[in-house]
DNA sequence: AACTGCTTGTTAAAAAATTAACAAGGAGCA
DNA sequence: TGCTCCTTGTTAATTTTTTAACAAGCAGTT
């Protein structure tokens, strides 16, 4: 099978944001025009998407949202509850501790900190463990997602404990430095990095 | 001049979160291929972002990393402090209140909410207003970017109050529903998308 | 049951982004 | 100063991604 690009799979998962919003509104049939509206690109490439992947749609008529739904969750990996620990509970991660991921069939399972004050409480009925517990946690509940939310100078020593146990996703919101074992994957969040853009966005101004 | 695409422009980004670092580890020149390995691209393709823009760099030698960090954020237009607003105080909009962006040159001015027991508060010193005051805010502060934290169900509403506050650039946690005037620029962060991502590619395996 | 209208799935064309290659030209050293 | 080494800036080639176009075919209607 084809190699499928990274930004088809986020995609993807834009379509489910949008199915999810349409289905509160009532709606059972979503079309790929209405779905490239809502991601402003073209209804050809919504279309492209879905077909690396099979056929889902009744020609004429659109897509089921429902049967469109659960199979970008099938595709996505989606059917199972995944795992999630979240490494610093400071303003971030005890934020991230608080989102609703179960929605999206995503459990946190622990937070991890050296702050002593914070090691054997519950945030959100969440436990929060020395980081020294990380590998045995991850191990004991077969966790594949970590988040890093600790400060700057302690991310690396973070990711080396996370590649250590066994995680194999890793969603950080400080730059770390690799290289990464290739089956590890490692993406970013970097709040002034999307301020940043926006700033140039304005300032050169062009279109949205 | 040719249009540049805004991944050279996010790109442009990480390369400043890269000196930032070298320039702690005590570096003083970095070269296109140091850049490149930290973001794992070709070091052609970092020559080809700058190229765009000027020459920073001295043959046979590198980039002065304060140079070059200085050029970029001209480019991205960071020389001034830019104020930014917060809509939904929340458990992320307060992390966010809390988040240093000072360090990067912009400045939260304001947060906003519908929570009497929030409103006249501070916040990391920070006030935080009702809703209906946000465009009386922006106007007098001459806000440029707003950051959405608010549920789904707020998130049109707010969107609209924003953009008819004069706000340029947006950054939202949620999804919201377009269409915007073409001089307004909406960006997401979506952690959902993010881990749905991070399940797929540990699913399907593959090269990091 | 046949017809019309509309949207899908797919193929080919176009556009965009990335990589490779290399001439140009300082830096450092003898 | 002259020579060598090394990295930049740039052009061309390649690869990837997106768009456009259209045949295929179901739904709804007459």
């Amino acid at each position: 099978m084809k190699k499928i690009p990274e930004l088809t799979i986020r995609r993807l998962s834009h379509y489910l944001r949008c199915m999810e919003r349409l289905k509160e509104e009532g709606e059972n049939f979503v079309q790929s025009k209405d779905l490239a509206k809502f991601c402003k690109i073209s209804d050809s490439l919504v279309r492209r998407d879905l077909s690396y992947f099979g056929e889902f749609g009744v020609k004429g008529k659109g897509y089921s949202i429902e049967h469109l739904t659960s199979s970008i969750k099938q595709i996505l990996g989606l059917e199972k509850t995944r795992k999630v620990i979240i490494a610093g509970v400071g303003k971030i991660g005890s934020a991230l501790i608080n989102y609703p991921f179960h929605k999206f069939n995503f459990q946190i399972v622990a937070g991890f900190d050296i702050k002593p004050d914070l090691i054997g409480n519950r945030l959100n009925n969440i436990p929060i463990y020395h980081i020294n517990d990380l590998e045995r946690v991850v191990e004991a509940e077969n966790v594949h997602i970590g988040i890093i939310a600790v400060p700057e100078d302690a991310a690396n020593f973070v990711v080396e404990k996370m590649i250590g146990s066994g995680i194999k996703g890793i969603l950080s919101f400080v730059l770390v430095r690799g290289p990464f074992p290739p089956d590890v994957f490692v993406r970013y969040i970097e709040l002034p990095s999307e301020l940043e853009v926006l700033s140039y966005l304005i300032e050169k101004g062009g279109a949205s």
